[in-house]
RNA sequence: AGGGGCAUAGUUCAAAGGUAGAACAGUGGUCUCCAAAACCAUCGAUGUGGGUUCGAUUCCUACUGCCCCUG
């Protein structure tokens, strides 16, 4: 069977993924599915960066603005929402285009990965969390080792979130979850892919980085944020996770000033940025799109890009 | 101008007559259901010139810079 073609827009936060994509939409005949795990709520314009109406410029997007703050997301529900909106676009003989940060939600669409050996439970994860906070995060980790040695090869100790999912895929599935993912690992894409990252020097970046958490505070980040505590989202919420906004409820709650929330908003949507390009440089198959060697020039940028698409096969 | 104080890593702070520790930043990495999360690793410093001493970054001294007080 043919593949199905998939184009691939990422890059580090800040970087100009958004207006890059809905220019390559329209020169293309694309739609866009958004890989951005906070762009997904409702509610959360100004923190997340979410893309505008007028930046859309009439180019669908999807998996925008499609739950509410105070439901749960995760590669899961990404996985198959963003499957079904790829299919729906071929569908209307359009060209997807996934376009955002988050390096794993990307890995999970084009690769299929397998996630549903097993539901979620709650309750064992929370007894697990409990038995690592009262005996401590070794206990844990040697009860992984008993069942599944070779996940404490990969798995530090102190990575406790991973230790749980290890020794919940075990109770739940008794297999290992060391093989699963090697087996998932053999997974070849399953979409006729053009994988770009989009790049920059890293001080631009990061003076982009620093410049967009000023404008988001101009626009009225604090005033988003205390929205969304009266309709009751709390720091507990995965939405509430995301940049911008566990700093500021960190704030509205007392904890630390204005000016230190700002900081540590600009301090770790660096580290954010730095860990998304690690996880890029690890990614097979990526076309690096560095910005400086283009001059900055979106017109050569998007020319490059259609070359490799056809070269791909993914346009005419 | 006079008096006092301080000069240690990019920053904030430790320590010591036998060549210096930490936090944060920076850098590299892990990642297959919380991923804007969680975790690991690592680079890096005694302002400059003299003197005392077996040996000084530490003591003395001059210079430079910064801070405070007085005018």
């Amino acid at each position: 069977m043919e593949k199905r073609p998939l184009v691939i827009l990422t890059g580090p936060t800040a970087v100009g993924k958004t207006a890059l994509s809905v220019s390559l939409a329209k020169d293309i005949g694309g739609e866009i599915i958004s890989a951005d795990s906070m762009q997904v709520y409702r509610h959360m314009n100004i923190g997340s960066a979410k893309v505008t109406r007028e930046e859309m410029e009439g180019v669908p997007h999807h998996l925008i603005d499609v739950l509410e703050p105070t439901e749960e997301f995760n590669v899961v529900l990404f996985q198959q929402m963003a499957r079904q909106a790829a299919a729906e676009i071929l569908e209307r003989g359009h060209i997807p285009i996934l376009v955002g940060g988050t390096g794993f939600y990307i890995q999970a669409l084009l690769y299929d990965i397998d996630f549903t050996e097993n539901d979620e439970d709650t309750a064992l994860r929370r007894s697990l969390e409990e038995l690592a906070e009262r005996e401590g995060a070794e206990v844990l980790y040697e009860k992984l080792r008993a069942v599944d040695p070779e996940s404490c090869e990969s798995i530090h100790a102190h990575n406790i979130k991973r230790v749980i999912r290890a020794i919940e895929f075990y109770e739940k599935t008794g297999k290992k979850i060391s093989d699963h993912n090697r087996e998932q690992r053999q997974n070849s894409a399953c979409y006729q892919s053009a994988y770009f990252v989009l790049n920059d020097d890293r001080d631009s970046i990061y003076r982009r980085i620093d410049a967009r958490v000023d404008l988001m505070m101009e626009k009225g980040l604090v005033e988003e944020v205390r929205a969304l505590q009266a309709m009751g989202c709390h720091k507990g919420m995965v939405s509430m996770q995301g940049l911008g906004y566990k700093e500021i409820l960190s704030y509205l709650e007392g904890e630390i000033s204005l000016e230190e929330a700002v900081y540590l908003i600009k301090r770790d949507t660096r580290h954010f940025a730095k860990r998304q390009l690690t996880w890029f440089r690890r990614e097979k198959e990526v076309i690096w799109i560095e910005k400086n060697v283009f001059d900055h020039d979106g017109q050569k940028i998007r020319q490059t890009m259609q070359d490799f698409l056809h070269e791909k096969g993914i346009i005419l």
